[in-house]
DNA sequence: CATGAATGAGGTTTCATTCAT
DNA sequence: AATGAATGAAACCTCATTCAT
């Protein structure tokens, strides 16, 4: 068990570390060697659970959407009207956004650029199936615009991650007046 | 009158090659050799006329931050309501990124990975000036809602850097009516 | 006696691993941990029958070596013509390189690059004696040129290597005729 | 001019190295960053001339059995008869595996390990043309054995190359004696 | 002004070997 | 005796940048 153990906290340190550093540098600018030195491991032993580069940065990618979307669903019951269910979902997002925003910037980067390869990228893209639900049953119920669920998203999720960004570069304070005034837009830009 | 000529198209070719290999492959995946042998030109040559690499990518940024701003405010005149104001903008951005696509994503890369200095990054705000007057007019008037700019930003204009982003993946095919659609979105997002 | 016997069992294994990693891509681009796989051994383990790479490659050209005397001259007896000597000893020398390529192979590699170290090296060249001795015998009796061993050796017994090279590397078939025609070429270079 | 002489100079001496250092220590036991030293250049610089190491060494391959040819067959005219055509390609390749040993040496390795790549191999057969010609002539008048061009090398050609390498790791000495002695067994071996 | 050649620094990855268990 | 995990050293190769021409 120990050896176990040992084993899976030094693989947690490794996509830890690659989640910071990526964060801070973007992936082409984050040499294996850095990542090596904050997971307080040899480049070698990256080497022992992820096959190169790019493997340790899609399997972090897949856990960190794994994470993200364990987080936004897990509060979400199908049985409410489709306004109150985009409410709890939209916020759990935003939760997620604030309280684990290491994670949230490093998908962020992740979905717009290069980093991450096509398997793994369409792999990510299964998890939002609950929320695709939903609007499915608020364009029946004439309660949601009848558009492209990527206009939808466009504009009712992806804002929160521009806002995010901005904050990480510390243009924009985020704030829980905020907060709410964002759900408006984002529910005003949605709604029929 | 010649030789001062054949500079500014060395210069233009090399902003030419390094948008089009930086929007593929992103900045720290793209060699200036590379860049030099698109603009057909001797990787020495791109230090006659700029800097370093970054210097490079930067004035490259703001350069194409010029080219659109150039375009969306061309047509803009403050003496409009505030709603005709906003579209006439609106409409020029989502021109833009449709024709000018290379450009398009190129402003995107820059806007969401560490490649652009702060120094630039900073620079390549002031661009948007009559839009947040316009908003700010909004405001008074109440017909746009009383938050912060960036929230309005994030709601009304960020979304089509997504929706492009998605056309470029083959995921999305941004249409006409789609344009109309995302109209209706953006301004219910922000009117009050 | 299960211990040990155990333990001659995954030195086997592991010179028969090596023998057949090393045919396939020579000593240094054969992996340590190649060869425990192929072993069913722990990379750990070679170290226990082995002192390093080197050791593990001049025991395994030692063993083959006398595996490859001991056929060689099981059926020889000094008490022949030195024709019908030579004979035998050529016909188990080509015998062995049919049957067991495998061992022919890597006894190739050994005497053509700096595989072996010099000891070992030194070491297997003295299992030729009563090849020597024929030789001299029948130099003696005027039947066999009065010429350097190498040189015999050159003409009569190491084309057999070239052939079965040749015959690995898919150029060329040695059937039973071949081996007649061979035999013939041998002799023909060596007899006064 | 003087600057494609430098670059001719530093191709030379790079493959100069490749062969010494090859020759010495094989393929796989020799850097780059030592065949760069030793050519008194930057380890980048090699990457100017070769796309890679293996590219490396398969192009030292072919200009090395090109001095080969050049030299073997510079002074045979086909209109001889075949044993003296024999004799003189014989002579010829002694004299080149005794004064451009490291030559010699290096084409052996060549063809004992998996150093060089199939292509290139197959580039390198070609050469021996003008001897199998002869072989064909002096099977038709029969003078030479009709069997395989592969045993006929194996016989008259290929014992020189065991010569050179005895000799090149100081077993056996190569005199002007031998040198007659081992035509006298090629050609014995070969000849009806 | 323009360049082709050159390179030092540093990238990713491999591997012989060791060590705690 | 046996091992899986770990690693330092070194392999191949790339690239931003410079310099002689």
């Amino acid at each position: 068990m120990a050896k176990l153990q040992k084993s899976i906290d030094k693989r947690n340190a490794l996509l830890k570390a690659t989640i910071e550093l990526v964060n801070n540098s973007g992936f082409h600018a984050t040499p294996m060697s850095k990542i090596a030195k904050m997971a307080n491991v040899s480049p070698a032993t990256i080497y022992l659970y992820f096959e190169n580069k790019q493997d340790l940065v899609n399997q972090t990618y897949l856990e960190v959407k794994t994470k993200y979307t364990d987080f936004v669903f897990k509060a979400y019951d199908e049985n409410t009207s489709v306004k109150t269910g985009f409410e709890i979902i939209w916020k759990r997002i935003a939760e997620f956004n604030s309280n684990e925003c290491e994670y949230a910037f490093f998908l962020n980067q992740c979905n717009n650029t290069p980093m991450i390869d096509e398997p793994s990228r369409k792999e990510g893209i299964k998890y939002l199936q609950p929320l695709l639900h939903l609007w499915q049953r608020g364009k029946e119920e004439g309660v949601i615009k009848p558009v492209s669920d990527y206009i939808l998203y466009a504009y009712s999720i992806n804002p929160l991650s521009f806002l995010i960004m901005a904050q990480k570069r510390g243009e924009f304070q985020f704030t829980k007046a905020h907060i709410d005034e964002a759900f408006l837009a984002a529910w005003d830009s949605i709604k029929l």
